[in-house]
This record gives C-alpha cells, structure tokens and sequence, in this order.
DNA sequence: TGCATATAGTACTCACGTAGTACTATATCC
DNA sequence: GGATATAGTACTACGTGAGTACTATATGCA
C-alpha cells in the first residue's frame, strides 16, 4: 500500500531511458514502447501526460517524439508524480480539501501535512537521472549514515 | 494520490484518542464511534485489525474494549500502516515481488527500494501521541530547519 | 497539394481494491 | 445462563487505475 500507481512507474523508467539517450534525443512513443516492452497506447498515453505536465517535450510529425524538457537529470521524481497523479498527498484532505465530513473536527490534519512535506521533499530531492540501477547514485545520502539492515521491513 | 487508506487515516485518529486518555484506558468500539463521528462496525473493523497487528490489546466481555499496547506513545505512524495495510512500498514489487512482468529488466527498482526506505523511515520517527493537533511536537524537527513556505504544493 | 508519420484528445471497458455493512461465534463478567 | 462486547467471515457497492480504440491535428517531404 501506499503505492504510486503503475503508469508513474512506467514514467519514471521511461524518463530514465531519455536521460541516458545523448543530450536532446528525440524518442518516439513506439519506439519507447519497444524499448520498455510496454504497449504503445499506455506508452503513448503517459508520455502525453508527461508532456503536458512539463517534464518532457513532444515534436509532432514526421520523425516526432518525445524529448527531455530539462535535460541534465533535472527532473525529481516528485514532479513526475505530480504530472502522472496531480498533487503530492498523503491524505485526501490535502489534495482536495472540503471532500471529508471530518474536515472541521478532525485532529489529526496538520500533522499529515507536516509528514506529508517531509515525504514530498524525499522525494523533491531525487532526480530522475539517479534512479538508474548502477548509477553512481547519491540516493545514499539521503537514506542516512545509519545502517540499512535492520529497519526495511520490520515483522510484518 | 499516494494515498493512505481512508481506515489508516480513522485508525491513526481512533489511537490519538486513546493516547489520549489516561494511561490503560479501556475504550469500547462503540465509545469510539461515538466519539469519532464514524459507524460502528468500521470502528470494529479497524480496531479489530489494530489488535491484530499489535498496536492495541482487546478485552471482551463486559465492560471491554482496546487500549493501548505500548502507552507513552511509542506505536509510530509506520507501524499502523503496516497494521491496517501491510508492508509499507511505495512499488508492487517491494511488497509483493515476482508479480511483475518487467522485474527483472526494471532499471529502476533497486532505487525504489532507497526511495521507499526515506519514507518509510520518516513515517517510523512519528509517534502517534505526536499526530494530535495542538501537541507540541517535535515534527517540526523532520521537516528540517529551511521554511516551509516555498515547496509545498509547487506549481500543480 | 497530398500522403505518410506521429502526437493530441477523448471516450470507453474491465478489473481490482477500498468502503462499508451484516451476521454468527466466542469470551467475559455478574 | 444471560448480557455485553469483541472475533471472524462473508458480502455488496463504488471509485479508480489499467489498458484499448478511435478520431483529429500537426509536421515533413515529394
């Protein structure tokens, strides 16, 4: 639970793909789709919801496509979020305020809001050229110096 | 979206108030629905999966009831997600893996994994007794010290 | 000008998971 | 043994994400 849905994920492996391509690359839907193993309508439906959220830019006609708005890797994964599903939210209150009858009563609002930040600003701070397997990533530094045996999953 | 279920949200509400009261206070589901505005067969349902998952000790009989299974508010944020939702990933393959198609030529799930540790981590450093409005937290400390009033929302 | 290519936009179906309810069994106290 | 309250399970309804299909529009080139 707590998931990002499957067309951000295909998003952000998609966006990976741009950013290892040479700077300004022109990919098509179908080619992506290929490349990814996706269907192309799904690629072609969240490249379109990329491109009209910014993060990418799209060239219509003859050898069109897709290419990086912000080459350089920076794009965060939280924008791509924000692209794919709108406004980053942990609670329904927050995206959309005035939909809970708990709203006026409820004691437990700016709290959310508050991890909702912290959430928002982990995910803020990771680019898109970093999520990459192998890549030299400075993701590390964001989990902690602690070590990362032990928490992960604890006994669920 | 990234949303938490609507139970999640009513459980972390329902054990503010238990946390509350004082010290081994047996609360009754109906108590509960009474006090929380919500039905009383959700409250059951919700506090049942908090005994469950350890977060509550449930007495039957007359006069029964929940209370808290570590007073002094040492059940975190994390632990009653995992309780009323399972294991905390913000991608299907960290919680369920070999479900998908792509999981083994995924560039990017070992960064999932780093990605999904930040949060659940921050999740794990909020103690219920700290979730209730007005409570002088120590959230504040999570967020950082730079202001609040540039990143929230950005420009969706 | 007309054709081929490729994205833009919209509408649609299907499946799954959450929300919420209902009913029966079991434990505890008096 | 009866009253109270939780345990467990099963069920329905609904919203939303996943995925597909179709038509319109823009671009490049012969």
């Amino acid at each position: 639970m707590l998931r990002i849905t499957k067309q951000t994920d295909y998003g952000i492996m998609l966006l990976t793909r741009l950013a290892g391509l040479p700077e300004g690359t022109v990919l098509s839907a179908r080619d992506a789709a290929e490349w990814s193993n996706l269907s192309l309508p799904m690629v072609s439906k969240i490249l379109k919801s990329l491109a009209r959220g910014g993060i990418v830019i799209s060239h219509r006609g003859v050898d069109g496509g897709y290419s990086l708005a912000h080459p350089g890797g920076a794009t965060s994964v939280a924008s791509v979020i924000r692209a794919l599903e709108g406004p980053i939210s942990m609670v329904e209150c927050g995206a959309h305020p005035g939909q809970c009858d708990h709203e006026t009563d409820c004691p437990v609002r700016v709290n959310w809001g508050r991890i909702n930040l912290v959430v928002e600003r982990a995910l803020e701070q990771v680019p898109i050229s970093e999520m990459v397997d192998g890549h030299p990533t400075e993701l590390l530094s964001l989990v902690g110096d602690t070590d990362e045996r032990d928490s992960p999953s604890k006994t669920n």
